[in-house]
DNA sequence: GTTGTTGCTCTCTTTTTGAGACCAGCACTA
DNA sequence: TAGTGCTGGTCTCAAAAAGAGAGCAACAAC
């Protein structure tokens, strides 16, 4: 009972800490970005915002996504509400994608980040080249 | 040649679409992007843009990360020149990280998506519901 | 009738993550 | 002085995610 005080204190206080952050576990930012930060998903809403594609238009689009990787991260971002997925029953049954109006305002906040990367991919690789050459 | 000339002409158009859209290899977004959306990093971030942290402590603040990918996350945060890393000779020997000027650049872009997420989770949350129910 | 187009899915391999043991060095405590 | 804890890691192995590529059904054009 004594010794066990002191480490149930320490667990305690531990935990205090996590929900006095707000709770990390359900927390909204990682609900928002875990589906966001996907390898691809950023890519294709870039191209998503600047006008709905059809499937194999995204593909060409972006080359070295896998067919398999384009179906499943649209259908994640079509799950979240970003995009919206539209048959038209054409001859070879085509399908469009767009944003949504959630999925526009989200943009118009992940775009800020865009440009950020755009005006400082410079530094980024940089850092990395000075990085790399201080392995011993 | 004659019936190349069709597929031919089609990859040159192909290649096009790529090239005007900015070339997606060797993208400047992509370059930055890939690497802030670790599964991780973007948590990891807000947490350094608070204030610096020790190991020890990030480790108690996000409860779920193993301390392998808390190492590396740091690391590879690190190496694009986001994060610094002190050691500080004490008797335990400690390691404070810390956001660098860039990284605090960085973050400042990237705050707009967090605040997104704050104020909108509850429609992906739902969006993600009806999908879900909508499976047959 | 061969070839091409559509948007997928299925399988297989490789890469990435996660869980957990282990490590060295020092401090405190019994 | 032997045991225990704290520091920030690494190493190994299992599980999960991603990539490569074949297959597919239905129709169109040549």
């Amino acid at each position: 009972m004594d010794t066990t005080v002191v480490s149930a204190r320490r667990k305690i206080e531990i935990y205090r800490v996590n929900v006095g952050n707000g709770g990390l576990d359900n927390c909204p930012i990682r609900t928002v970005v875990q589906n966001i930060s996907g390898k691809w998903s950023a890519l294709l809403l870039m191209a998503l915002a600047e006008r709905p594609y059809r499937f194999g238009e995204l593909r060409r689009l972006v080359p070295d996504i896998s067919q398999r990787m384009l179906t499943q991260t649209l259908r994640d971002l079509q799950r979240d509400g970003y995009v919206s997925r539209e048959v038209f029953p054409t001859k070879p049954p085509s399908v469009e994608y767009s944003l949504t109006d959630l999925g526009r305002s989200m943009y118009d906040a992940i775009e800020h980040l865009f440009h950020w990367a755009e005006n400082n991919h410079q530094q980024v690789r940089a850092a990395r080249v000075e990085f790399d050459a201080a392995e011993d």
